[in-house]
DNA sequence: GTTATTTTTTAGTCTTGGCTAAAAATAAAA
DNA sequence: TTTTATTTTTAGCCAAGACTAAAAAATAAC
């Protein structure tokens, strides 16, 4: 296809895509990322991986040594970040303004993070106010790509007796956010885990008034900061 | 590449700008277009374009015979209105909600009309107040893909000591929309032509307090409403 | 320290959407 | 009505980015 967008750095949706999933999975793992890491993130096949992490090290935006597994370069993560930073603005866009649900804007925002225009991207962050933090609690990189790292813990990490307030969510997928909402928890809800079971990590937490038991899963998947 | 958007009709970003070009082009001239019209249109090779038209035609989207040209059905009409749809909607959220100048947002709005989504579409329309014109006067279709024409006219065609009120561009590059800023013309301005020479068509006209000369090209991309 | 399993890479194909060069059809001139 | 010019199509090629199947390397088990 034809190069539709004339810019000075292009890179291709699938190029961003493989750089984002890099990201990622290098801040939830070791730096280097597998091949079948990559591939299982993506839903693709290993040899699709292999094939484009050798043309993003072409391009230094990996580095990648056979049987080794690729590391973002600087540049590459500046990249990354940035489309990361775009999907997350776009999320809070469809979220404050648009009025969408939190459980309805990652695949819009998908499409969205790669639109090119820089100056597109300083007026929409303008325009929402300049936000830290997703609908989800993630936090936005700055233009510079640097993202800030909260000290949050997971639910699970947090003992009997302590109090937290939700930060974010791990998980984003419609099926768990839609949980949250029936169980009234959303950013800034404050929880107090009431007791926990050892053998399974489950756990009776407070929210609001009412009590209730949650399993491993969900303690898992939900960021809170304590208080 | 792999099929990113899991949507019910589901058109490549190529398709949906062939088929847009044939869209605005079967409006400016006949409806039978031909392939050296869209390729010129799109800045791409004949041969380019007789492939693509024989793809759609297979999906039914265009009717074509050979050596004949191109002509959207009903169903390309349909989803070629709804890029377009898009494209102007988008261009209003980026001149009214993100300051953009008018002569700012076409590149941006070529990669926005591309986003899959209905309930975004819909958001972004009553969130921008159900507009029916973009920033340089053309009218957006509605849901169903309906654009209704008003009686506009080129200012050139207009006589001497008529007076119009400005309701579009013909042309939307930058350097002419600049030439109107510098000209304080704008959607809304009234015109009234002071004089008019019929060797070249160029015109003396009044805007504001101001009266000077303008060529019959930009004359002839300029819509007016006659008052 | 071999053997077996898993992971990763290579080789070869496919589809999309471009391109050039040549052939065929249509339209314009003579 | 021929000849010439223009338009359109076909044929053949290329790059990106996917896939499958097979080979090779790295790990794990014995
Ligand atoms: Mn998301
Ligand atoms: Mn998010
Ligand atoms: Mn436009
Ligand atoms: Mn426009």
């Amino acid at each position: 296809m034809k190069n539709v967008f004339t810019f000075v750095h292009m890179f291709t949706l699938a190029e961003e895509n493989y750089m984002k999933a890099i990201f990622h999975l290098e801040h939830e793992s070791a730096d280097e990322v597998s091949t079948n890491a990559i591939a299982e993130s993506m839903a693709t096949k290993p040899s699709s991986v292999t094939d484009m992490i050798q043309k993003l090290a072409e391009k230094k935006l990996v580095v990648y040594k056979r049987y080794k597994g690729a590391k973002l370069t600087e540049k590459g993560k500046k990249i990354a970040a940035n489309v990361i930073r775009k999907h997350r603005l776009w999320e809070v866009f469809l979220v404050e303004k648009l009025n969408f649900h939190w459980d309805e804007v990652h695949e819009i925002a998908e499409q969205l993070e790669h639109i090119q225009s820089e100056e597109l991207i300083t007026r929409l962050d303008k325009f929402l106010g300049s936000p830290d933090f997703d609908p989800h609690g993630d936090p936005i990189p700055d233009k510079h790509g640097v993202l800030k790292r909260t000290e949050k813990k997971l639910l699970s990490e947090i003992e009997k007796n302590q109090k937290g307030v939700c930060v974010g969510v791990k998980e984003s997928s419609p099926d768990f956010l839609q949980y949250l909402d029936k169980k009234k928890i959303s950013i800034g809800t404050k929880i107090t885990v009431l007791g926990k079971e050892f053998f399974d990590g489950s756990m009776i937490i407070q929210v609001g008034n009412e009590q209730f038991f949650i399993s491993h899963k969900i303690a898992e998947n939900l960021y809170v900061q304590t208080l």
